[in-house]
This record gives C-alpha cells, sequence and structure tokens, in this order.
DNA sequence: TGTACATCAGTGAACGCGCGTTCACTGATGTAC
DNA sequence: TGTACATCAGTGAACGCGCGTTCACTGATGTAC
C-alpha cells in the first residue's frame, strides 16, 4: 500500500492540519495519537512514518496553527480584527479559530520546544498587529507597540474568561462585549477619549 | 486505622487544598489521583472515602481555589492586586496564584458542574471589583463594572500569554511590564488620561 | 521501454505503562447496653 | 463507668481501560539495469 511521494507529502501536511484543529478544540491531551489519524483517514500504525512522536506533532501542529492565525489576522484591518477576535463565533468555534487563546494555557505546560513556538507565535501576531496600529497614525512605534500588546491580552483573556463560563451564561457574553467595545474604542484614541469639545 | 470524625473532616479539607494547589501548578490532567494523596499525606486506596470520583475533587477544589483568590484580592486595594497579580511573581508561582489565571482554559473542557463553578467565580471576582471600583469615585456602577471587567481580562491574558512564553523569554517580561502599567493608569484616568492641562 | 528488485507509506495486532477505580482488610473510634 | 460490638478512615493489592509506541506485514511506488 505505498503511496506517492507527493502523496505522502500530502497526507502529511493534513494530518498536521487535521490535529491543528482537533488539539485547538479538545487540547493536547484531549486527543490521541489513535483518533487523531482516525480523523484524517489513517490508521494509528503509519503515525510514526511521519513524526517521532506525539510531542513533535504538537509542536509543529502549534506553529501551522499560529501561522494559519497570523495570515487570518492580516487584511481584515486591526477594528475588523478584534471585532471578530472577541465575538462569540470565535469563543464557540475553538476549533477554526486562533491558536492562541485555544492552546496557549496548554502551551504553558509543554516543553520548552513547544513554549518557543509559542513564544515566536506571539512575537509575529503583536508584530503584525504593531504594523496595523501604526498604519491608523498618531502614534510612535513604541506606544503602537505597547496599545496592541495591551489590546492582544484583553482580547485573549476576554476569550478565555468567557470559555470557561458555562454555556448560555449572559456573563460569558458580558466579558465580551465590554472588552471588545473596549478595545475597538482604544483604536481610536482621538475620537473617543477625548473628554468633550464643548 | 480509624480516624477521629475531626480528623477525618481535617483530613479531607486538607486533600483539597492539596488539590487545589496541584491543579493550579500542573492542570486538571496533569496530576493523578495516587501523587495527589501522596501529596497529602495518603494512600490512594482511601480516596473515595472522601469523594465520588476525580472529576468531583475537581469541582471542589477549583471552588476553593476562587474563593481563596477572593480573599487574597480583598484588602489590598485595586491598584495592589492587579500590581501583583500581573507580575512575574504571580506568573512563576502558579501553584499559589490565582485559580482564574491557572485553570480557567482547563475549565472550558471540563463538564457543565466544573464551568458553573468557575462561572461563580468569575461572577464574584468582578462583583468584588466593581466595589473596589466605586470607592475610587467618579464613576457611575456600570462603568465602573465595565473598567473591572476590562481589566481583569487583560490581567488574566497578560499572565496566561507570559506563562506560553518560554522560560527567560524577554517578550514574556514585556508582555507583564506594558499591561500591568495600562492596567494601573487606567485605574486613575482623571488623573493620566487627560490630553494636557496646559 | 521492460523487467526485477528495493523501498517505504500505510495496516492492524500487540506491548507496556499509568491512570481512575474497586475491594478485602485493618484497627482505632463511635455506640449501645 | 465499663464492656462488647459496629462502624468506617485509611491501606495496599488488584482490576480494566486507554494511551503512546512498536512491529511484522502488505503491496504499490521508485529505481537500477
Amino acid at each position: 500500500m505505498r503511496v506517492t511521494k507527493a502523496q505522502a507529502q500530502a497526507n502529511r501536511a493534513h494530518i498536521v492540519e487535521t490535529a491543528s484543529a482537533l488539539f485547538r478544540e479538545r487540547g493536547f491531551d484531549g486527543i490521541g495519537v489513535a483518533d487523531l489519524m482516525a480523523a484524517a483517514g489513517f490508521t494509528h500504525g503509519g503515525f510514526y512514518k511521519h513524526f517521532g512522536s506525539k510531542a513533535d506533532l504538537m509542536a509543529e501542529a502549534s506553529a501551522a496553527g499560529l501561522s494559519k492565525s497570523l495570515q487570518d489576522s492580516t487584511g481584515v484591518g486591526l477594528a475588523g480584527f478584534f471585532e471578530h477576535y472577541v465575538s462569540r463565533e470565535h469563543r464557540d468555534g475553538r476549533g477554526a479559530g486562533c491558536t492562541l487563546s485555544a492552546l496557549c494555557a496548554d502551551a504553558a505546560r509543554q516543553p520548552q520546544e513547544v513554549k518557543a513556538t509559542f513564544g515566536d507565535g506571539i512575537a509575529q501576531m503583536f508584530a503584525v498587529l504593531e504594523r496595523g496600529a501604526m498604519k491608523l497614525g498618531g502614534a510612535d512605534q513604541q506606544e503602537a507597540r505597547a496599545r496592541m500588546i495591551s489590546a492582544m491580552a484583553k482580547a485573549v483573556g476576554a476569550v478565555i474568561l468567557s470559555r470557561a463560563c458555562p454555556d448560555d451564561s449572559p456573563l460569558a457574553d458580558e466579558i465580551l462585549d465590554v472588552c471588545r467595545s473596549a478595545i475597538l474604542e482604544s483604536l481610536a484614541p482621538s475620537v473617543e477619549e477625548s473628554p468633550a469639545v464643548s
């Protein structure tokens, strides 16, 4: 049952992609190698033809997920990005959502290799946001960076706190609404923050 | 080897307390019943004399941890609370730290019973902060609540993101420093936020 | 281009281990008289 | 108060299960001539 080199490569990529989504949905410990391979359409035996261990796949799937999250964040503008990030859809759609909010708490307990991947992902995310903030004008780079780190922390915190609340909890929605408003307001400080014109 | 009723009750409380800290340090799946009981000074067999299942202990230890985090948050003032919350000590001391930042991401994947416990803990935390914010004066209750939800989300997000970075990563410290400054500034808006007096 | 052989992606049974849980047992505590 | 018995917190061996990992095998692909 050997398979074309190209096919094998495609299969491998498909396993990584499937794992990335399933890890986001259920956590690193929430899905096993056998279930993972089954979800990708294979049996578990072939796993070690592609990866040295489950931990290796965890690192690779994290990197792929973080990279994808980065791509999703470009081209929609800062407001659009945060509007979606701090939304019910994102909170309820972990598999399709941001790897940071889904797995960074898990990452904290993983080996340094995985943590390094997350550190890089966070750094790149900040860099992209920083660039977006500079386009809004008015602030120097250091302030833009600080604003974006601050906004991203609030966004991640809001999504994680909201997810910890029971389903259909009003509090879960309140957290998202309050934080989304606060972040969007902070993106247009010159318009919103001034005490008053009159 | 029977034990006094009072002793048994004390032992049970000690197990809950030990579990609370160990769950915070290693996550719900990161520590087993046998290790848990050993850490508390017992053998694993007696576990089910106190608890129906590991899941039951998870719920009880979460409630105890959230309650303790609440107590720690009172009496130090808002600035003191956030200053410690978004600190290196808190980031690096998960066992002694806040249950929310340590376990709320895990809680999201737990049964509704555990999520309900976390929802209540979050609600109570907001209520305590809201009361603290009202004492600062100047804002109506709704705005005070919104400010505190926003600040708490940022604090939790900062700690979790910082923990996901590799040890000794400059980025991990930068996240904490930036978010701590932003939160503390937001606590004294009338002083800091006005464009200028001159 | 054909042919013979080596390679190796994928299969499915099996292994060892750690986990949550159960159970027979112990002996000090609690209780009934 | 003292005595006899029941209770039950704690012990440690054992169970079953799921997990990550290994391995012999298959057969289509890749390669050498």
